[in-house]
DNA sequence: CATGAATGAGGTTTCATTCAT
DNA sequence: TATGAATGAAACCTCATTCAT
């Protein structure tokens, strides 16, 4: 499946005083911009336009279309990633249903504070899909996992590895089907509370004891 | 989070002999670029190009883009939705563990014996998502698990739906995942025994002994 | 001003048993199609499903898109003019204000009776405005009226043709003002009061007495 | 006979110093266009290729082809209506048989000047009938004659109204078959004076002596 | 004769990107 | 450095017309 432009082109590290302003509002009206309209109906002079720029000043600061997408799904992503270490750096040593309980709830946190961005992202991630970007995340995600996983204070895992990357990757669809139905609040907390109960049992059945 | 164009326009079919060639054609050529070029490279005319017909055919059939690309997707998503309610009859009133293995592995066949297919159609149903299509047959896969649930030989379920959800969008994260990874069989292959432990044990602690 | 294509193309005169139905049939689908999205949303299919019959079957009759709305307008244009040289038959050696009273009363008659298909057609009739079509009709309406005047009880008119034309033409804008208006009726028959008036005394101004 | 895109859509328009010279060049090619070919053979890209720019930038300040050809039109009955109205304004409390030529002669040299122009509106004209744009000017010429008319020095009229209603639609009809014949300046001529002729012949009839 | 699926040139419109100011 | 008018390739879609059945 090649695509045409694997190349990103991010043109400049905008790190000086203004700049950090004009970045910020970019990846606002970005973000507001697909909230209505989808990502079909992203385009740069609309993106632009709503962050109170010229299209010029947004080229300036990412090179192309896909440069400015993949910074705003990279920053999304970054902060569940981040979230996700977060929680799994303060949860070692801990037993594994601690653990379990911390990281689904920090990763449901992270989705669905602003379920509109969630949401928003859906879509611009499976375009990106086979990108590093999106794998590189994962690969962060599970890495912490699996450090997580080795310091239980009540089991022992043969193949941390797959069981990290089972756990991570079963997260995801529950929390985008639940974006997707627009589903109450209390359903999403009944799910939340399965997938602790099912990771904590998964993890039980494989785990040997200590 | 609202969208532009939300009626689909599917066009009156024709009814003569050869329009059946003429669609198989399109659909078929749909798939083969989607294939080589992604979502995002997919035009209207190179789908008629590939398909040895006119562009003023296809749209005969297909009033507009949405409509060809909801049709494709649909068709892939009903075969694994009716491969899962093919399963599901077939394992009524066995014991959890039974219906698991079989359900994970109609799953998994479903969606990696043409993984091509499936990874082309991300984008796609991403794009499509809000659209009753992909709700309308998640629901289905979720009925026909709770039916299944419910006549488990050796457990008895308070909260089926719930309980099918979980274990329904839970398998769709780690597939994506694999997909996304061209991931060797192997790999495949443990994940797939994993989820069918997970699957159970967590299937098990909810369940009230029989 | 220059047309692409001058030469209308009738296929063939419909004399036959049948097809006299089949003719009726096109020429009222065209005239619906035409008052429901204006000269620019039809098409040939659309008068042809409207008629019931396939469009092979419209292009046995009429040769091309212009071929049809040529005779449609002609049709109605026909009914006006025939109307014309009816009444000015009918009103010879009369006095001038008779003649007058009775024209316009007719033109009136013929454009209000259906005053939607009059509207439909204006945009026809302009697109073809250049055409012998609405050329011929013009000039037989004037003729019949040149030959009423020449015999008026009451009056000698030097210059019978331009009078003649002014009179013919002079009704037009005020109908097609009427109709785009849609006007209520009373207006309607104002105006046509007004018109006898402004006609009769125009003729009375420039006839020679007798 | 309802229409289907009544809203036209006129773009916001870019402010700087070049775009002037853009929209005046744009608008001198539509002319153009519709000079040779007429109507039907008008496309966007053949005005943008005339005009020296590219499609892009006419729609940039055209939205779509209806606003341009709605901007030409307006642009073409506004010189018309300024027209009337400017001899309305500057016959004011004057006889009426001098209102009434000075009237007709500036309506004949408004349409006439440019015969070419009138001769290539008429269709647009015709298409975008029951358009606001068309109403409203009409309505304005029709005001400005009426305040004419209630100022004349040698007349009282009951219903200037309608008066002002026939006046003013009268007018067309003629003209409009004068540049359809191509007619002889000689012929023009000649019935532009009957018209003065039979404006002021009705005018006369139906007014009260004062 | 009638049918209607197929054709494909061509029309309208969009939008990522550039570059003179 | 910011601007936003201009670009034009390319996308989507329509519809008059043909011709095999």
């Amino acid at each position: 499946m090649p695509r045409q432009k694997t190349s990103l082109n991010p043109r400049k590290k905008p790190v000086q005083a203004r700049s950090t302003h004009t970045v910020e509002a970019i990846f606002e009206a970005c973000i507001q911009v697909l909230l209505n309209g989808g990502a079909e109906r992203l385009t740069t002079t609309r993106v632009a336009e709503r962050a109170g720029v010229s299209v010029g000043t947004l080229y300036q600061y990412y090179g192309d279309k896909r440069s400015l997408l993949a910074a705003v799904l990279e920053r999304h992503l970054l902060q569940v990633v981040e979230a996700v270490e977060a929680t799994a750096g303060a949860s070692c040593n801990q037993p594994v249903h601690v653990m379990v309980e911390a990281l689904v709830k920090a990763f449901f946190a992270a989705k669905m504070t602003r379920p509109d961005i969630s949401k928003a992202l859906y879509a611009v991630a499976a375009e990106l899909d086979g990108q590093d970007l999106v794998q590189r995340l994962m690969q962060r995600s599970q890495l912490a996992i699996v450090k997580l996983l080795a310091s239980a204070s009540d089991a022992r895992f043969d193949d941390p590895i797959t069981a990290s990357f089972v756990v991570t990757t079963a997260l995801v669809g529950p929390v985008q089907a639940l974006l997707a139905v627009d589903a109450p609040v209390e359903f999403q907390e009944r799910v939340r509370q399965q997938l602790v109960l099912a990771a904590v049992s998964y993890l039980r059945t494989i785990a040997n004891g200590v």
